[in-house]
DNA sequence: ACCTGAACACCGTTCAAGT
DNA sequence: ACCTGAACACCGTTCAAGT
């Protein structure tokens, strides 16, 4: 055909479209042509907008992980409880869309990070971890959030356990009673880990 | 050709020869051409041995886990000594072939984790988790040691921060005198979530 | 400038044919 | 039983050609 008088290809369509299609039917079923058939135009096409596949993944993890609630203005909290806050959402946010992780896994999204790391930070130093140490808590909890997304994006575990051989963790498989979701367990991950942070310099700490 | 008399593939030589060329060259340029030519043979009688592609990355994930040192058996030393030891030493393994990450994210290799699941469930219950808790919190320290592995594989983070927007996020970037490296943030988040481990059960944790 | 069909060099996998 | 070359249906990307 020829060029439309207005352009068919809009990058943000693009990328909810992408985005649309790997939560839908999975990164590995994702391709070019695939998304050039969804937008209605020829795979060619994408590459007067984009540098290449890259680019559009890129796209769809920054959106997947933008679309995170804010929730939590309400009365005022600890520092602690405000964190605890952050992270279970950006980790809600991952979790409604798994086809992304593998993405985000090879592909850093920073700024996303940055929002997140800024008000993090503050909240750090305001519940006494030392300046110097900031950074390297962030990475803590960064670490932890990623993990546990990519751990829960996996089928659940269903290994045997022979009693003889591993009683323990034979007896704590059977006793489910008080297992806990990935949300909770990320949130009293968190509040261990912010407990234990201020440990290296105590003063800091106020109570 | 035809049949030789010794079979030119041995499974075991397979994942090492795929594991080797992750390392080497990357997951991205891992294909079963590749692998066939390092391997001498023809790409297509692999599939006379492996049921498709993922066996063989599977293969040479777990192999890439399995060779996990072992030290530490040295003067007796607290469960929770141990559990650091176990944790850190993974991730040392981990990092020693980043190229593997990826398929670990897509395809948990549980037969691994049920050793370092076995011990380390006894270690938590010694340390004082009750029992219907010990798979939650081995559940917290995978995703620990599986996030802390992915963020360090990408690229440092390179971000500009302005002073004025994120004053306290700035400020500590610039402080990078008590910047921990991985495993030692690593090391200190395990300890902080063990610290933690206990709070649910104050009876059960001697001192 | 923007879009296209056709082509290039790949890819995982299958299969008849060889010994 | 084990290995092969050739083929199939894909893939990301490029590019001359169209308007």
């Amino acid at each position: 055909v020829g060029r439309p008088k207005e352009p068919l290809i809009v990058r943000d369509h693009v990328f909810e479209a992408a985005l649309e299609l790997i939560d839908r039917r999975g990164i590995e079923r994702f391709s070019m042509r695939a998304l050039a058939d969804a937008l209605g135009v020829s795979a060619a096409s994408l590459y007067h907008h984009f540098h290449d596949k890259g680019e559009i993944l890129d796209g769809a993890a920054h959106l997947a992980l933008v679309t995170s609630r804010d929730r939590g203005a309400g009365e005022p909290r600890s520092p602690e409880d405000q964190i605890v806050t952050i992270v279970v959402d950006a980790y809600v946010a991952l979790q409604e869309h798994p086809g992304i992780l593998p993405v985000l896994v090879r592909r850093a999204d920073r700024e996303f990070a940055i929002v997140v790391h800024g008000s993090v930070a503050r909240l750090l130093r305001q519940s006494g971890v030392p300046e110097g140490l900031v950074v390297s808590w962030l990475d803590i909890l960064e670490g932890l959030l990623i993990g546990t997304a990519v751990l829960e994006a996996h089928t659940e575990i269903d290994y045997r356990v022979e009693a003889t051989t591993y009683p323990v963790l034979h007896a704590s498989l059977t006793n489910t009673d008080q297992t806990l979701d990935a949300a909770q367990r990320l949130e009293i991950a968190v509040r261990a880990l912010l407990a234990g942070s201020g440990d290296r310099d105590p003063a800091a700490r106020p109570t």
